[in-house]
DNA sequence: AAATCTTACTTGTATATACAACCTACAAAA
DNA sequence: TTTTGTAGGTTGTATATACAAGTAAGATTT
């Protein structure tokens, strides 16, 4: 271990007492003018030290009032979910798209709670089968709201995908997962050329955008084809095992 | 739009200098001393603006050469994966571990790799089983390193789970994961009381602590009782449909 | 030709200082 | 009682300055 900075010092410092339940969760810490007097350095320091935890989530500061450990970090770790065009133009594959269904539907009950609307109520629908290479990949299975995007069926699909059509469009700002492991319908299953009993990783996303859903997705992939995948680092909390 | 502190305005200035394409990937961006004299302001208020830059992922500075423009961020969206056990506290029930295996072997050739270590050398081995409420949720198929874990194999896993037994005696701070879908093996499949052909959502996590692989751990889940879910709100920037 | 030193530039850190902005509590005035 | 002012703490920002540490390229020596 070699010598490290007097900031990082200061911060592995905080941290030390929050993680020894010295200062528990929502308490104050020391201010900084305490801290540069116990620690023999600048205030310069002192806040640098402060300032980057604030940003990892780690204090919460009050400008008037003084410094607060920001409450337990969700004992959780973080997955990296990719848009799934991107991830094949990096492995430096070629994406292509197949258009099996684009309609209007009149929103069912389950799916007219999902979106917030009223039965009935027009929904777009689209089922698309991104390929990698000419290998389908992923069944997209989408819902969307007209409301949000009322021009969403005139895209051209083959040269859009429907995540860079809604990006551009509404500037989403809230997303909720569901993944699942499951055994796919035959249809879905033959749509991407599945063996028989092959189980699929599915991936459910409904988006928001300023306080609305926008859409609700499915998105189907082959088991022995397809993982989620993530390397997570992180210099601030410990994470679970 | 209220008046922006200067080192915001800098932040700004660089963001969309590299947003409008003249100053692409990889490119080097002008120095400290360049953009102080361009900007008429301080050092420290420019080193400000670049180094929280840098920490957001935007730019990448090597120290004696220069600051360099990071390509872009990967276009994803996070999603939470929380530990079983308080996850099952959570929702107000009891979790109860059953020891299936608990073991020392010596690392397969795969194993040593995904350690870092040799072959032949000892591993510790652990099958348990993660119960709600007596209904079997997770097996949980670990290998933990005795170099960084020597007292492992003596903890009473029914009293604590392997990963607060870690958590508690290494402090982890880089994790990856794998998340797939899986037809189980018949072992697997009826410690899970899974009926025949259900598939599992398969979760694996390598854990490191300060550069060593600490654990690596297959967690299988049965598709139908278990999923991953996350809501993910953001503030910052765009997310994916 | 090869190895070494030097120089000039870069980023990284640390300090002392200053003032602005904000919050709380208490005192003073209406 | 209600409002207003004020004092003393807090964090937020900005500057000037200094030196350490790393890189690259050229000059110098071997």
């Amino acid at each position: 271990m070699t010598d490290q900075p007097r900031y990082k010092q200061i911060k592995d410092h905080i941290i030390h007492h929050i993680r020894s339940g010295e200062w528990p969760a929502d308490s104050q810490i020391p201010s900084e003018n305490e801290l540069l007097k116990e620690l023999g350095v600048s205030r310069m320091t002192v806040n640098r030290a402060v300032r980057e935890l604030t940003a990892e989530g780690v204090l919460r500061r009050v400008q008037g009032l003084g410094t607060f450990v920001a409450g337990p970090q969700p004992a959780s770790v973080l997955l990296e979910l990719r848009n799934i065009a991107d991830d094949i133009r990096e492995r430096g594959n070629t994406h292509s798209t197949e258009i099996i269904m684009k309609e209007t539907i009149q929103a069912s009950k389950d799916q007219a709670q999902t979106f917030y609307i009223s039965e009935g109520d027009e929904l777009f629908h689209t089922i698309l089968l991104h390929k990698e290479n000419d290998l389908p990949l992923q069944l997209e299975d989408r819902l969307v709201n007209p409301k949000t995007a009322p021009d969403y069926l005139e895209c051209d699909f083959t040269e859009t995908t429907p995540n860079a059509y809604l990006v551009a469009t509404n500037p989403a700002d809230e997303v909720e997962h569901l993944v699942e492991a499951q055994l796919p319908s035959t249809e879905t299953s033959s749509h991407l050329q599945m063996k028989n009993g092959e189980p699929c990783l599915l991936l459910n996303r409904r988006t928001w955008s300023s306080g609305q859903v926008v859409s609700v997705a499915k998105l189907y992939h082959p088991g022995n084809r397809y993982s989620l995948g993530a390397h997570f680092h992180s210099r601030k909390e410990a994470v679970d095992f």
